[in-house]
DNA sequence: GTCTATATTCCGATAGAC
DNA sequence: GTCTATCGGAATATAGAC
């Protein structure tokens, strides 16, 4: 696995989460790593192969990150924390999700790239949802209705007021993270 | 007010809520309207004014929305769930909201059309705030905690739905848009 | 006042140099 | 295996025709 490879894809999401799919370019990529734009192509031939693998390297993320929280034996709780963690650390980077940067560039992302993303968020939402309906049956949470449509929710919230806080004049994303977690006491 | 400019700002409109704006191009709308891409800078010198015009023609068409409901003397009810109607056409149509498009573009806009757009939230934001508010004190809705806060989430929650309903692979989102509703129930 | 011919820049991508 | 010179085309935008 190639150091110049890593940090393409580094870059890559970075500019994704930044300026979006559709308004960065292999030149903004180059630039920062001194060379010329066509370069990133021997290792992502296209557009849409460099958007694919960046979409993976979120699910591995994830998917490791999932797995040390249970053997490090955290609760439901500590989880979802963590969690949320993550969204608050992406907008304190004046960044957003991947999944609230591609979701809206969906129809213009490459077939392959489309499906990967849908993977990624089938499995959050599958991880979140068995989440919510443990936490719930163990009294650490507690809410009303469905736990997938909870979940659905959650990530919604998450997701847009990331986007949200860059609009909205004024808007405290830590506290208003709180409030969500609140709101999920028994 | 010419006609042609109405079409290009809804065609933009209509591309900025599918493709995203960095997306759509000048010929894309040329291409529907029978001319040449440069006829459409006669009307729009630039892709920024093109982009602020149609935030301000949405700011429009918001109020202009809030009046008829106050004229028709709509319940807080009556009015939250006109607002949430608007969005169950957008999905049905295959479309975003602008705030869920632009919002995460919003570094790759004209200075013009931030302020237009974050105008827009604000307006948006106070609307439901207030609704809210008074809707509460009318024991009309019941929920916990600071009615902006609430408002916040309740349109993270439109948004971003919209935005998830295209990643997910089945999402009834009318479905959704009812337990949103419900949840606000006394 | 309305639109077209044309310029300019930048994009993603290929062929080939080292 | 790694990167550069260069292409074809599409993007936004200007100057000028009707």
């Amino acid at each position: 696995m190639s150091l110049t490879r890593e940090k393409i894809i580094e870059l890559g999401e970075s500019f994704i989460l930044t300026k979006g799919y559709n308004a960065f370019s292999y030149q903004d990529i180059s630039r920062e790593l001194g060379m010329k734009n066509a370069a990133i192509h021997y290792y992502f031939p296209s557009k849409a192969n460099l958007g694919t693998s960046i979409v993976r390297t979120n699910i591995q993320r994830f998917e490791e990150m999932v797995e040390n929280m249970e053997t490090r034996g955290f609760s439901e709780w500590q989880q979802l924390e963590s969690f949320v963690k993550v969204y608050i650390k992406s907008n304190r980077e004046g960044k957003l999700c991947l999944l609230g940067s591609l979701g809206p560039d969906f129809a213009t992302l490459h077939e392959n790239t489309q499906k990967e993303l849908k993977k990624m968020t089938d499995i959050i939402l599958n991880w979140l949802t068995g989440l919510l309906s443990a936490g719930r049956n163990n009294t650490v949470f507690s809410f009303h209705g469905d736990a997938h449509h909870y979940a659905v929710r959650f990530l919604s919230d998450l997701v847009a007021s990331l986007q949200l806080s860059r609009v909205v004049s004024s808007m405290d994303y830590k506290a208003y993270c709180n409030t969500l977690l609140e709101g999920l006491k028994p």
